[in-house]
DNA sequence: AGGCTCCGCCGCAAGGCAGCGGCAAAGCCA
DNA sequence: TGGCTTTGCCGCTGCCTTGCGGCGGAGCCT
């Protein structure tokens, strides 16, 4: 049974959508606030995440920001009211699966929900072990090899090599990685990106100075070729 | 309120649809033949049409055809009787965006109604890959080709590119093209965009005199024939 | 209709400047 | 305290811009 998680402080929407879920065959659970709704969308194997933005403790935008960036990639659906207005842009940063506006139709949600589970079950597979050139690279061990020698790489290396790897052939910019791998997405002045891209290539490529592997598309960002 | 032209003969069923769309909240308009349907289509802003594709005077097919080959991408969905069984190739080509079959329940239809609006408003996905004559671009990863050889396009061209892909077949004005590729908008004594457009024209043009994808406008501005 | 003039477009080349890489030292957290 | 992370600085590369001269199309005048 496909298992729903619905984070919702408002009581009367909240039992609305239970009921719904419920009739529509889920096994739903319902969190009343963005702490509760991260903690139990982090501990349990969901199939899609209803949210809210406007939630107590924690808004829903940092909740699905902070789900994406320890590499959950459950289904979300977010919940805006209309005045919010959630800019796209931002709204496509921080992860989510598709937006609805209040007041919704249950009949619009569902359709949402159909969608975003039709195109979540097509396996993304996320990738959790590549060979590329003489390395070798476990994301769920943290291990990697390069010509059978251990490479000593730090979390946050993994972290960006994981991202590289989910955006193989794709130039990525710094603010994709500041956003998905610090969390941040405050404008970068800094050059702190650059610096482990640096490192990076010292541990991975064969000669850093001309390199293989991460290449850099300048006055964009970065490119992994695997 | 959202608005909907409903395009149908058999008068049971366009009274029925009237009254279901205006009761789900639309403001409903209805015509009796294909070439009514095709005149009010045309020159208002819908934000969808129910076309039956029977009709007296024009049928639906060509009327979908001729309003998409007119540049109208009103989001449409075609009613067709089991027994025609729509070749679905043939009707992709017409550029329906949904279909369905007599008979069906209103319910079903909201539900595709909604399924189509829905993807109609997500910002029109972006092309991302593109070929024409003998290139081949892909603007996710910064790369292009030619006869199967690496073009070294730098952020700017492939800006430029982009903007052209976005409006390919428009003629675009120097102002257009500074205020997406460049930000700027102020007015332009500058022959910064000529100078790329040249550079582009070395770059992907088999003859760079006599251009072919590029063509200038004279006191106008650019064309690009994907 | 033909020729002339002017405005706008194109090609070339050099200068300016932002962005990137490397190094080293300071800050932070366990 | 030690390793990981961040920040500042400096030199260099490569992109972007700008200026000038030549050319072609559009409009005007006879």
């Amino acid at each position: 049974m496909r298992k729903v998680l619905i984070v919702e402080d408002d009581q009367a929407m909240a039992v609305a959508l239970r009921d719904g879920f419920a009739y529509e065959g889920f096994a739903v659970q319902v969190a009343r606030d963005g702490a509760d709704g991260l903690r139990l969308a982090s501990e349990r194997e969901l199939d899609l995440v209803i949210l809210d933005v406007m939630l107590p403790r924690m808004n829903g935008l940092d909740v699905c920001k902070q789900l994406r960036s320890d590499g959950k990639n459950t289904p979300i659906i977010m919940l805006t009211a209309r005045g919010q207005e959630i800019d796209k842009v931002l709204g496509l940063k921080t992860g989510a699966d598709d937006y609805v506006t209040k007041p919704f139709s249950f009949l619009e949600l569902m359709a949402r929900v159909e969608a975003v589970l039709r195109r979540a079950s097509t396996p993304v597979e996320t990738i959790e072990q590549i060979n590329f050139g003489d390395i070798e690279m476990c994301f769920k061990k943290f291990e990697a090899t390069k010509n059978g020698r251990t490479l000593e790489l730090s979390p946050r290396e993994f972290k960006m090599m994981r991202y590289f790897v989910d955006h193989r052939g794709e130039v990525v910019t710094r603010d994709q990685l500041l956003d998905a791998v610090w969390g941040y997405d405050y404008l970068p002045l800094t050059r702190t990106v650059d610096m482990h891209i640096a490192k990076l290539r010292q541990k991975i490529e064969d000669t850093p100075s001309d390199p293989h592997f991460i290449i850099t598309v300048h006055r964009v960002g970065y490119k992994f070729t695997g």
